[in-house]
DNA sequence: GTCTATAAATAGATAGAC
DNA sequence: GTCTATCTATTTATAGAC
């Protein structure tokens, strides 16, 4: 009978995919849990049988969803590209799946530290990854919120223009044009 | 009788503090229009005599919170200093009064239009405001998400050391240090 | 203009059948 | 493990008295 547990997990994945996509689109309080059950395919009930509550749920979302979306970047992609990517209308608006360190970033704040832990991991994380590349400390944290922050911002502004025009001014501060 | 209409007018703004104040504390949905009259001094009923629904409100209250935030820096206060007491603990956590524009960000993008009109001028205000200090557009649109978006993920961060550590760093981005 | 009371809707969490 | 049904709490918005 190894086919059981696998099965959980298999569920409980596509229950963490539906949540990663409905809430870094619409954020925490507005994804009710029985839309992330129905986007899985399954009904409100089930859920309590992968996760204690909403609250873990979110913060394993935002984990899953960093990692799926670190796993749609080639690994060997420049540090300059990646950031190019990161701050782009595609990843905006298109089809690319939306990190939670840039689309949940207010929305983290007011929730339980088992939430505020795994997006401090997560942007840790993502610090770490550019200064793999051969930035300074203080170089690699500037870069994580021109990337961040101007993803965040550039989401929340109603202006075309304004929205270009940022997007092009943080990528210009991308590693490559400033060494 | 010139006494009525200014009556209204300042409970208006009662009203409008109140509501800055918890908005930027703790988002749109986690403040209940009850929360805000109470903390105005006054209860529920009154409030749509003033406005007609609660994203109206929000609407109203991050730009008349903005302009609460930037009455409080002195105006011959040189750009470096605006971004480092913007990117200080003292704006986090302290007294000051918090920016709605770093602590609403991503609460924006899920907003009816009226509300993302009123985030997008006052973030325009704010790029504005630093080209007036001699940058170049595309300077002070860097400058503003470094401010903007250093604040609002430091706020979500759960990690005092990494969070020292981005504020500083983003605290040394500032447009002396550069030019 | 401000109050109390209430209507109406939404959603998190649990119970119990299968 | 997954389902349906339900309890319970919250909150926006309105109605009507003062």
């Amino acid at each position: 009978m190894a086919w059981k547990p696998q099965h959980k997990l298999q569920t409980r994945e596509r229950i963490l995919t539906s949540a990663a996509e409905l809430f870094t689109h619409q954020g925490f309080d507005h994804v009710a849990i029985d839309q992330v059950m129905h986007h899985a395919g399954l009904t409100r009930g089930a859920f309590y049988a992968h996760f204690k509550n909403k609250s873990e749920l979110y913060a394993e979302a935002i984990v899953f969803g960093a990692r799926a979306k670190a796993a749609q970047i080639r690994p060997d992609t420049a540090l300059n590209d990646i950031a190019c990517q990161y701050l782009s209308a595609e990843h905006l608006h298109g089809q690319q799946k939306r990190c939670p360190l840039a689309f949940l970033t207010t929305d983290i704040s007011q929730r339980d530290s088992q939430v505020r832990d795994a997006y401090t991991r997560v942007f840790d994380g993502l610090v770490k990854r550019i200064e793999l590349g051969g930035l300074s400390r203080e170089r690699a944290l500037q870069q994580a919120v021109l990337m961040v922050g101007g993803a965040a911002i550039a989401n929340a502004l109603n202006n075309e223009t304004l929205i270009d025009d940022l997007l092009t001014a943080c990528r210009k501060m991308t590693p490559l044009s400033q060494t």
